[in-house]
DNA sequence: AATGGCGCCAACCGCATGTCC
DNA sequence: GGGACATGCGGTTGGCGCCAT
């Protein structure tokens, strides 16, 4: 038995929204909310299947949405942000409050591929283009590039993690589960050997406590030791990445 | 004025992932 | 643990509007 489609197509409107229709489905959506896609349309008076009601709400009709072109800052952001996380979108979008990662893909598409072709610059690789002189080192870049995001990530997780443990109780090997060794010694031994070797040692001191220690019965002093060693290399690797990003241009 | 080409973007589709039972 | 379903995500498409001829 195959996958059933998510709604049942047959009777449903396609394409383009009416007025009436965004009317109705942001007066359901101010008054009840949204507990659940698929019932919306039904409650809601629509043809429409719930995958629809919820693309026209996120892309077009919620409130916070900012309108208006992107500008040329908002662009720089998202090459930036697209040499570090590749076509992910949803996330890249992440860093734009009230732009929908469908707008910025669409932008992409149109807009930013088109301006870095004409600055030479492949953009699926942000590479120069038919600069193979550059590959090698380029690829090295790509593999540094994609340890520091998803050490980026992991810190974020780890973050939001220590805020949490003041408020609950975790059993002492809860820590240790959440940051995985293995990246954590990995991107250290990159960003010592390429970006901070002057924080290097005390990132490894640190990362023994970190590590080891349960957060949530640890003094405060400790948990601000975290924080700051986790700030400072960050901050200084994103910076190098920035400047490695800027230069990288520069060749062509 | 008609029409063909092209760019833009809203919307769709299919797959991936998360959640619930 | 696994199946069913809901939601999220990224690639793609279709249609509208603008512009050149």
């Amino acid at each position: 038995m195959g996958r059933q489609p998510c709604c049942d197509r047959v009777g449903l409107k396609r394409g383009p929204w009416t007025i009436e229709e965004d009317h109705k489905l942001v007066h359901f959506i101010l008054n009840n909310g949204i507990q659940c896609w698929r019932t919306v349309p039904k409650l809601a008076g629509l043809q429409r299947c719930g995958k629809s009601c919820r693309l026209r709400w996120i892309n077009y009709l919620r409130p916070d949405l900012k309108r208006g072109a992107l500008s040329e800052a908002e662009e720089d952001q998202i090459i930036e942000l697209h040499a570090r996380l590749g076509n992910r979108w949803s996330k890249i979008a992440s860093y734009f409050p009230g732009r929908t990662d469908n707008e910025i893909k669409n932008h992409w598409n149109t807009r930013i591929k088109k301006r870095l072709h004409l600055m030479g610059i492949d953009p699926l690789t942000h590479q120069p283009i038919d600069k193979e002189k550059y590959q090698h080192e380029s690829d090295d870049k790509t593999e540094l590039l994609s340890t520091i995001t998803e050490t980026y990530d992991k810190r974020n997780e780890t973050e939001s993690f220590i805020e949490n443990a003041n408020d609950i109780s975790l059993p002492n090997n809860m820590l240790s589960e959440n940051i995985n060794e293995e990246l954590w010694n990995k991107s250290f031994k990159t960003m010592s050997t390429c970006y901070s070797p002057s924080i290097s040692l005390e990132a490894e001191e640190s990362i023994n406590f970190s590590t080891t220690s349960n957060v949530a019965a640890a003094p405060a002093e400790e948990e601000d030791s975290v924080q700051q060693w986790m700030d400072s290399i960050f901050s200084c690797a994103i910076n190098q990445l920035e400047e490695d990003l800027f230069l990288l241009r520069k060749y062509n």
